[in-house]
RNA sequence: GGAGGGAUGGGUGAGGGGUUGAAACCGACGCUCUCGAAAAGCGUUAUGGGCGAAAGCCCAUCGUGAGUUCGAAUCUCACUCCCUCCGCCA
């Protein structure tokens, strides 16, 4: 919400303002909303001073009809007026480039090199499919379009990028992390900006007036609504990995691929309140806090700097990062590779904190509202679906950056091909072995089983254990909870706790 | 889900129709004293809004919303949240 003595005050800026937001907010109404307010205001204010001198004295001052009158008017005009104002968007800062449409976006720098493939490149949803760790049918299956279903490596790379990113900032950028609510009031939802104007990106739960968050934003940003904080504990940084939820409403068609746009996405979000003196010095440091992320995983992205037509309603100045995806379409259709955003950092100057009322107290004793910022670091989705494509090999499988390894346990997405005791079960009876990393004897017992058709094996070193463990058939069976093979799913876990399943299901 | 109790300023907590926007205590801040600190003493200390150049004046706010009344923190109704006990439960 903009200062409405602001907008008192530079009539002329906000609608220049507005109109290079293409908004088409009825300013006029909502200045002729603010007199009348005011005018019934004043008058109100006077009745009620005499109604008090009156019955100071104990006596009847009679205008208590006039009172009603006048209170019912402006019960009238002010929702109004507060509604107009709840969807008023920010004022870009002065440092944003003005601009029209996204073409107008700055792009800021670029970093790391775009890997040159001698093959042709995959997206991630071929890739994620043929190595079994990406299972959007079954997701259909469960819930409908636009949801996304992990398995195996798949699931543990999700994982691991969680914990990766939230470790990489609370011990190396200072975040404390945080696990809010997924579910929210409607008055959160308003304090930072989704409600009145975005209901219909939201999944509300109706029988219980709640809102499922859209990203963890909501919920960590709403943790100090109402507060004063005190300067010395500024800036206040956190960091939470959340579920988020949003209806993509309007955009049907678009980005149907893999994980790029689902209804429900895993995300690490950043959220820091400061001085509004610090305000773009802390958003060039949230911003390259996110970065560290790619940097680390050694995945290509560009910075751009939004203009004024592409950033969000409640954000003062935004930098998207955006990550270089080899495998999918050029924009222009032609060929392969296209940017997609990752993530999204904003200050958002004292708009929400004027909604969400957190102030700080200054040295001077003086309360003044914070500046609130956030950013993705990042979307979890999004870098997995990066990482299958940045990391991709010739053979269809994924090497695992180094900085990853020590949270996924493996080093590679292998494409593995089962063999039973005859040889191999033929081509089309794809299999995939999920592992338990953290259980290494186990991934052997499977490598004595599986035909890689010389596929993905690189960094791993089953040969030492595998005649040991292997000369037993039993044990395989033991070892293994299902093993389905053909055309269905062909899928196999492996389980941590043997004497699960007889070794008879293998050759079903 | 059932039965009770509660919600008052930064905190604890009085007040149960009329200078009570609100006692007292704690905290915080300022001053006195001190080389400094502590202690002690004195003082200041809610928020939002309207009018005004300013000093200031006025209005609203005791969980939220409505009602009774000349007048409500105080009485009535509804709602929300919290606490205690019982039941159920990851």
């Amino acid at each position: 919400m903009l200062d409405v003595k602001w907008i008192r005050d530079h009539p002329d800026d906000l609608r220049r303002m507005l109109a290079n937001r293409k908004s088409k907010l009825p300013v006029d109404e909502l200045f002729k909303l603010d007199a009348e307010r005011r005018k019934f205001l004043a008058e109100l204010e006077r009745l009620q001073a005499e109604r008090n001198k009156a019955a100071a004295q104990k006596a009847d001052a009679s205008n208590k009809t006039q009172i009603k009158a006048l209170e019912a008017q402006l019960a009238e005009v002010e929702p109004k007026y507060q509604d107009i104002l709840l969807r008023i968007n920010n004022l870009p800062d002065p440092s944003v480039p003005v601009g029209s449409s996204e073409a107008d976006n700055k792009v800021i720098r670029e970093v790391g090199k775009k890997p040159a493939y001698a093959f042709t490149p995959k997206n991630h949803q071929e890739l994620g499919e043929a190595l079994g760790v990406l299972d959007l049918k079954t997701a259909t299956k469960l819930s409908g379009a636009r949801f996304a279903m992990l398995r195996g490596q798949g699931a543990a790379l999700e994982r691991a990028l969680i914990t990766f990113m939230l470790d990489v900032h609370t011990q190396e950028h200072g975040y404390s992390e945080v696990m809010t609510p997924y579910l929210v009031t409607p008055q959160s939802m308003q304090g930072t900006g989704q409600l009145p104007r975005f209901e219909e990106e939201l999944f509300r739960v109706e029988r219980d007036s709640l809102y499922l968050i859209p990203t963890a934003e909501v919920s960590v940003t709403n943790i100090h609504r109402d507060e004063v904080l005190e300067e010395k504990d500024l800036p206040k940084k956190y960091v939470c990995h959340s579920a988020c939820f949003r209806r993509e409403a309007g955009s049907y068609g678009r980005d149907t691929m893999g994980l790029i746009r689902n209804h429900q996405f895993n995300k690490v979000e950043l959220v820091q309140f400061t001085q509004p003196e610090n305000s773009l010095e802390t958003l060039e440091l949230l911003t390259a806090n996110a970065e560290k992320i790619l940097y680390k995983l050694k995945i290509p992205y560009r910075v751009v700097l939004l203009c004024t037509a592409d950033m969000g309603f409640a954000s003062a100045k935004t930098y998207d990062l955006e990550v270089w995806m080899p495998g999918e379409a050029s924009e222009d259709g032609k060929g392969k590779g296209r940017w997609r955003e990752i993530s999204s950092c904003s200050t958002f100057a004292d708009f929400q904190a004027r909604r969400l009322n957190i102030k700080y107290k200054k040295a001077d004793g003086k309360k003044e509202f914070v500046h609130t910022l956030n950013g993705s670091g990042l979307a979890v989705g999004r870098a997995w679906a990066a990482l299958l494509e940045n990391f991709q090999q010739a053979d269809g499988t994924i090497q695992i950056p180094d900085a990853l390894q020590p949270y996924t346990g493996f080093k590679t997405i292998p494409a593995l091909r089962l063999v039973d005791a005859n040889g191999p079960v033929g081509d089309r009876d794809i299999a995939l072995a999920v592992f338990d990393p953290h259980v290494n004897p186990i991934r052997s017992l499977f490598l004595r089983h599986l035909d890689f058709g010389g596929a993905g094996l690189r960094g791993t070193d089953p040969a030492r254990e595998e005649g040991r463990l292997f000369d037993d058939q039993r044990v395989f069976g033991d070892i293994c909870k299902e093993v389905v093979v053909g055309e269905r799913i062909a899928f196999g876990v492996a389980h941590a706790h043997p004497d699960r399943c007889p070794a008879s299901r293998l050759k079903s």
